[in-house]
RNA sequence: GGCGCUAUAGCCAAGUGGUAAGGCAAGGGACUGCAACUCCCUGACCCCCGGUCCGAAUCCGGGUGGCGCCU
């Protein structure tokens, strides 16, 4: 298996379908928005063209308004690299949502805790009502070990670690070991891209913002939020950042500077994740004129990987 | 040319004599079921010069820059 990851921006798209056109894969996608039908342009979903003839997977077909979570990605993905691999086809994941690309090459399994939506709901409001400092307590009476890693602060973690020591009657650790009980059947060759001039990304990122822009990008999030209750979808960046300009609050142009500052954050992050694998091979998107020295650079390090 | 106001971190901004709040940005980091989420960590000797004082970002004088008004 061979995975494409990297910063928004760093060029994954063009890097995956050119690399499956070469080797033969069809690309799975990993990211957490990408999955949403109708968020085209705000985000940067594949066009026809840059597919380039290569069928993508795990992308485009979930309403905004469905729940999804890793556990959903996981298994829908290994069911495409499962179908990929009987066609004698090289399974490549191309995304930018680094939990979902570890779940997937680590095969994380998440069989064996539910999650139980009207648990989550009450917590949640517990959480409202009696404040986080009650939350935390109760989490280290629960699962000490698990309190210990988590900050007080992190309402949403703390939610989820209670979540799971009363569904499964394990400590986050027992559940952890048990996540990994079936080592990986994968030896992923993996690749990062991003600029190593980040100034250089961060420029890339408010030009994409400019471009959606001018594609439509305003009239499309109009559409989503008419059509559709506030979900998942809505995290995408560009939705909660142009509401105060729908409600009149702000001009356009401070609306996209918002979403374009949301943008850089966001890929800081990404690297942020990805810069501890210490299995990503990294190559520099700098210069993306240069298409070809880049395939060239990414078809060596798979060539040194031994995948194929 | 005159008069008034002002000068604190990249930006906004508190402090008004006792040894620099806060917010945003930026950088670093964490993150196994909403992850484009959520959360954590990091920063100045207060425009310059001189003076008063045990002690000044805080008071006084001068300089420089900015803002406003007037001629």
């Amino acid at each position: 298996m061979l995975a494409v990851c990297g910063p928004t921006a760093s060029g994954k798209t063009a890097v995956g379908a050119r690399l499956a056109k070469k080797l033969g894969g069809e690309v799975i996608s990993a990211d957490s928005m990408q999955i949403y039908k109708g968020l085209a342009i705000s985000t940067a979903k594949p066009t026809e063209e840059e597919m380039m003839g290569v069928p993508h997977h795990m992308i485009d077909f979930l309403e905004p308004d469905e729940p999804f979570s890793v556990a959903d990605y996981v298994r829908m993905a290994r069911e495409c690299i499962d179908d990929i691999r009987s066609r004698g086809r090289l399974p490549i994941i191309v995304g930018g949502t680094g939990l979902y690309i570890n779940s997937l090459v680590d095969n994380i399994s998440f069989d064996h805790v539910d999650s139980d939506s009207a648990l989550r709901r009450q917590l949640e409001e517990e959480a409202r009502e009696k404040g986080s400092d009650f939350m935390y307590e109760r989490l280290k009476r629960l699962d000490p070990e698990a309190a210990s890693k988590i900050h007080p602060n992190n309402a949403v973690r703390v939610i989820r670690a209670t979540e799971m020591v009363m569904l499964s009657g394990l400590s986050g650790e027992e559940n952890r070991r048990k996540s990994r009980e079936r080592e990986s059947p994968f030896k992923p060759c993996m690749i990062g891209l991003t600029c190593f001039d980040r100034q250089l990304l961060y420029d890339r990122i408010n030009k994409r913002v400019d471009k959606m822009l001018e594609a439509g990008l305003v009239e499309e999030v109009r559409r989503i939020y008419t059509d559709f209750k506030p979900k998942t979808a809505f995290n995408a960046i560009g939705y909660k950042e142009l509401l105060p300009y729908f409600n009149g609050e702000c001009t356009l142009e401070e609306a996209a500077d918002i979403i374009k500052q949301e943008t850089r954050r966001y890929a800081k992050r990404q690297l942020t994740w990805f810069r501890r694998d210490v299995r990503i091979n990294w190559v520099d998107t700098s210069n993306s004129e240069q298409i070809d020295g880049i395939i060239t650079n990414c078809l060596n390090i798979v060539a040194k990987s031994e995948i194929m």
